[in-house]
RNA sequence: GCUCCGAUCGUCUAGCUGGCCCAGGACGUGAGAUUUUCAUUCUCAAAAUCGCGGGUUCGAAUCCCGCUCGGAGUACCA
């Protein structure tokens, strides 16, 4: 068997969907569990549809992924180029030795007559097709005499280069998702393979590429099912057909609502992206987020999509990479779209979240601190990163968790005061002072002065004072545990948040229950 | 319209060579436990007449046929 080689082959028109990520990942997947190589190549063949800064945006987001190439555009190879732009010149080559061998022909028809002819069969209900039926009746090498088409090219008129689809034939393109696909060349059209602009167009570079960059596997997406056909027959109409990859179409990602292919507006409507990083169109400055400014980490992002469409045959679900690249099969792909599922990639980025260690927790924190204009001490944030990671799922939410940590409260929670701070508490806040002055500040000491010999030995009620003395800390009835919070806080903070709420709350007259 | 692909809890799915499936797991949802609070965590529960209708078979989610629905393709775009 020869040397497993994929390839991911996006064309730079903008951001990277995340179906394609979703590609490029089965593709790297398959490569590396067959120790192959991995392949980025540009399919940059529509020069009227090109993007500025796509390219790099593809490479700067697969490499944060993990994703990693052994050639391409990037990183160079023994196959190059690997920007069909640059590779332009082969085409031709290609393009003629199918018309030499009677595959393919020469079409004058503009863009205009192939217009005007569809409008003319859809006003009577049908679709105009370019095929074995209607190529006679078009301006093409098929029907013109050989002396006028030979006029026509030295007069230098514009042309494209269209495959001849044999009449009435039965086509089969073995899928390792899908099994075997077959059609008949009759229901299919005489795409065009080359360009009136001098440039091939995808059916073409595709095949002529991945033969020869000896592409042994294509995995791609289903969109292309309906045209591998015409790739099986290229390859036949080479002469390729013994080192003709395989395919695997892979099923489309849905939208969360309703149905249809998730699409780019789709993400930011229904809360969740669709790129990987942020995108900003250079043309209508409009933003798109991506995953990584979202606070998803690379390795949760690889794990949701490998698992959306794949699933190892086992309940396990958390998957690092390595772990995906063992046990990767396309033949546990399924064969039906997914829809994106935004509560459960909540959900992977909390269990990454936990995988992390407290100081890189902390790394991500500090930015957000520093916007809230604390500067604490880092030994203190890794410390309440450690103890507090387990409540979010992105970074984002750490200051809403944690803010009381680093300032004290300037408001009390109305409806906690309603329920919890009740006639006397001043009082007792007043004994919380005193006991925190008279007993060693360590953790057992004060639970004991605190929890037994005053609440319970006076029968007081627990919920009340402890929640009481918890508003004073955190302006709220929310956070860890209580007296590793005054320790964490230390005592002339602990203190001052007390004397704080005694003076801002004061005494009320609801009787204490 | 035509061609192709698909169809199991709300969602992702297990089920691939028919019996171990009156269908298993995960997310989400509900309840309970733990906790001085919130969250986490743990336990339990509800949730798919396996799209519908026919077959084949002793037996079908699993095989066959038809239908329905959904999706993709139908460009000198990829």
């Amino acid at each position: 068997m020869k040397k497993v080689r994929v390839r991911f082959a996006p064309s730079p028109t903008g951001p990277l969907h995340i179906g394609g990520v979703r590609t490029a990942l089965y593709n790297y997947l398959f490569a590396r569990q067959h120790g192959g190589d991995m392949i980025l190549r540009i399919e940059d063949t529509d020069q009227t549809r090109f993007v500025p800064g796509a390219e790099d945006y593809i490479i700067e987001a697969l490499t944060w992924l993990g994703i990693q190439f052994d050639e391409g555009v990037h990183v160079g190879g023994d196959y190059g180029p690997y920007r069909q732009s640059d590779r332009k010149p082969m085409y031709k080559r290609y393009a003629d030795q199918l018309i030499r061998d009677g595959w393919a022909y020469y079409a004058f028809d503009r863009p205009e007559a192939l217009d005007a002819k569809r409008k003319e069969y859809e006003a009577q209900k049908q679709t105009f097709q370019y095929d074995c039926r209607t190529r006679g009746q078009m301006e093409n090498s098929l029907s013109l005499p050989a002396d006028e088409v030979q006029r026509r090219l030295d007069a230098g008129e514009p042309y494209v280069v269209r495959f001849r689809f044999p009449e009435n034939i039965d086509i089969t393109v073995h899928d390792l998702i899908r099994g075997d696909v077959t059609m008949n060349s009759n229901l299919l059209d005489d795409k065009v393979l080359f360009k009136s602009d001098g440039m091939p167009t995808y059916h073409l570079a595709n095949i002529v590429d991945d033969h020869t960059m000896e592409i042994s596997h294509v995995i791609r997406g289903e969109e292309w099912l309906p045209s591998a056909p015409l790739h099986v027959m290229l390859y036949k109409a080479f002469g390729w057909e013994d080192t003709m990859p395989q395919f695997a179409h892979l099923p489309l990602l849905l939208k969360p609502e309703g149905n249809g292919k998730l699409s780019k507006r789709d993400g930011d409507r229904l809360g969740f992206p669709v790129f990987p990083l942020d995108w900003h169109d250079p043309k209508s400055g409009e933003l798109s987020s991506g995953y990584r400014e979202r606070g998803y980490f690379p390795e949760a992002v690889v794990n949701i999509l490998a698992l959306l469409g794949w699933n190892p045959g086992t309940e396990q679900e958390i998957l690092s990479m390595e772990e995906l690249i063992r046990l990767f099969d396309i033949s546990h792909i399924s064969k039906n779209g997914a829809k994106f599922n935004v509560d459960k990639a909540r959900w992977f980025n909390h269990e990454y979240m936990q995988m992390q260690p407290d100081e890189t927790v902390a790394d991500l924190f500090t930015p957000s601190l520093e916007a809230h204009g604390v500067h604490p001490d880092r030994e203190y944030v890794v410390k309440v990163c450690g103890m507090m990671k387990e409540r979010i799922s992105f970074i984002s939410e750490m200051w809403d968790q944690t803010h009381y940590f680093f300032v004290a409260p300037d408001s009390y929670a109305e409806a906690a005061i309603r329920k919890r701070w009740k006639a006397g508490m001043t009082t007792h806040m007043a004994k919380m002072i005193d006991i925190l002055n008279s007993q060693p500040f360590e953790y057992q000491p004060l639970h004991q002065a605190i929890l037994e010999d005053y609440i319970a030995a006076n029968q007081y009620n627990t919920g009340q004072i402890m929640n009481s003395f918890r508003l004073a800390l955190v302006g709220d009835t929310k956070g860890p545990d209580l007296l590793t919070l005054v320790m964490m806080l230390g005592k002339e903070e602990t203190i001052a948040r007390l004397q704080r709420a005694i003076d801002t709350i004061g005494e009320v007259e609801t009787p204490a229950q």
